[in-house]
DNA sequence: TTTTACCCTGTAAGATCTTACAGCTAGTTA
DNA sequence: TAACTAGCTGTAAGATCTTACAGGGTAAAA
């Protein structure tokens, strides 16, 4: 049983609680007590959808939750600009208050560790990050060493979630389907073309072309031809 | 030496020749004498920009672009809608054109190998193919070993080319900085807003924030705003 | 055969955006 | 101090988008 079987087995899973089973079984096999999975999705780009699968404890997520640590969470900005993970270090959480987030982790077992990054098709942004509460100089090492399955465990995590949980009716990446027609009108009002123009480009009359935008408006449940574009584009519906 | 100190050398490399000699080295080291790496970024979204950092033979890469193989190329479709890598199999290569895209790809030294997708924050789609030669059973086994590593490699390395090559002036990813005022009256543009919504919302005439798209539009070589919103949006100028 | 999905088109009033003109303040840097 | 950057504002004509009304077609699935 290699590791990408049991990543794969993540794929199989039908529901959440399967799915938080066999990653806390996965991350213990890995050398990780806790796992933390967060995603946003930007099904709007002020109001994103977030949602967690966490294997922290509770009490440490309230914590972190009511001090409004996220946002000054260096694994959480690392994360979120770049694709390589992050390894839990002195130099990493450098600052006064960075700091103490790591201390106060660490007294909920969340000592050593590494944070992963993965970022969608669909625009979503994702991160995983990795604990254990051994402190030895072996256990840093064995995070190290664990670098390439954990980053291909957040792969595998990923794609789950979005099977599972982005892709559900009345969720945020609910399957919205636009025709060919209504993809190539925003497409090329995207690129800034008008509506005249579209029509000439795609040899329509300019009142079809109108009519399709507000179709597909309609349907991602936005209005105005700039909306239809950003959550088009932000969801990922007219990728090339 | 661990793996992940040869993939932090990539992110020490100056130039792309420095990159690619690494790159090789460091293929070797894991067992695929050929790597592939290609990245789109959408700076367009009609005429998006690619980039190919190739350790393939170039016999192969000519006849692959010659026959158009990336539009039917299963990997290639693979890497662009999902996170997790493929690994060259005959159910990936099931259909008649594809098969002989495998076949024709075993002639040049490809025989085994997997694909491995990585997306960038700012909207690039990147994925990197690694392959060898052997045509063992344990040579599909390696693969498999090797599936942690590659992945960690792919995301060190998409790190590396973004630093290296999409950062520069002239080049796609070349920093455009917008003003806060400018990101929060695209943002709320993008959120479908009109003029004069925006100014109420941020306190300003609706004159001047026409002024801030403008200006933001002129910035990023757009005209009008809703080139505007989904140029920031693609090149992820204004992510929360 | 009915339903469903997709595609296509017209008119017209009013809202909104674009683009041209022109000018002000404040803070930082050279 | 001069030059630069960021921020802010006004007017007005003309282009473009929005939304209301209304109607036509094909093709596949139920």
């Amino acid at each position: 049983m290699t590791h990408l079987d049991l990543a794969q087995s993540l794929l199989n899973c039908d529901t959440v609680e399967e799915l938080h089973t066999k990653t806390t079984t996965l991350s213990k096999h890995m050398g990780f007590e806790h796992f933390l999975y967060a995603v946003r999705v930007n099904v709007s780009l002020t109001r994103p959808y977030h949602f967690l699968f966490s294997g922290y404890p509770k009490e440490w997520r309230e914590h972190y939750e009511l001090s409004g640590y996220a946002k000054i969470d260096p694994t959480v900005q690392h994360c979120a600009k770049a694709v390589i993970p992050v390894i839990w270090d002195r130099k990493i959480f450098n600052s006064r208050p960075t700091a103490r987030i790591r201390n106060e982790a660490g007294e909920f077992g969340l000592v050593n560790g590494a944070s992963f990054s993965v970022h969608g098709r669909q625009g979503e942004a994702a991160m995983l990050s990795l604990a254990t509460s051994r402190n030895s100089r072996q256990a840093k090492q064995d995070v190290i060493t664990m670098l390439g399955t954990s980053q291909l465990l957040t792969c595998y995590l990923h794609e789950a979630i979005q099977r599972i949980v982005l892709s559900k009716d009345s969720l945020p990446l609910k399957k919205i389907n636009l025709t060919d027609r209504e993809k190539e009108c925003i497409l090329w009002a995207a690129e800034g073309k008008t509506g005249w123009e579209i029509a000439n480009i795609l040899k329509l009359s300019e009142r079809t072309v109108t009519f399709h935008l507000q179709n597909a408006a309609s349907k991602m449940g936005v209005s105005g031809r700039q909306h239809a574009i950003s959550r088009a584009l932000s969801m990922g519906l007219i990728a090339p």
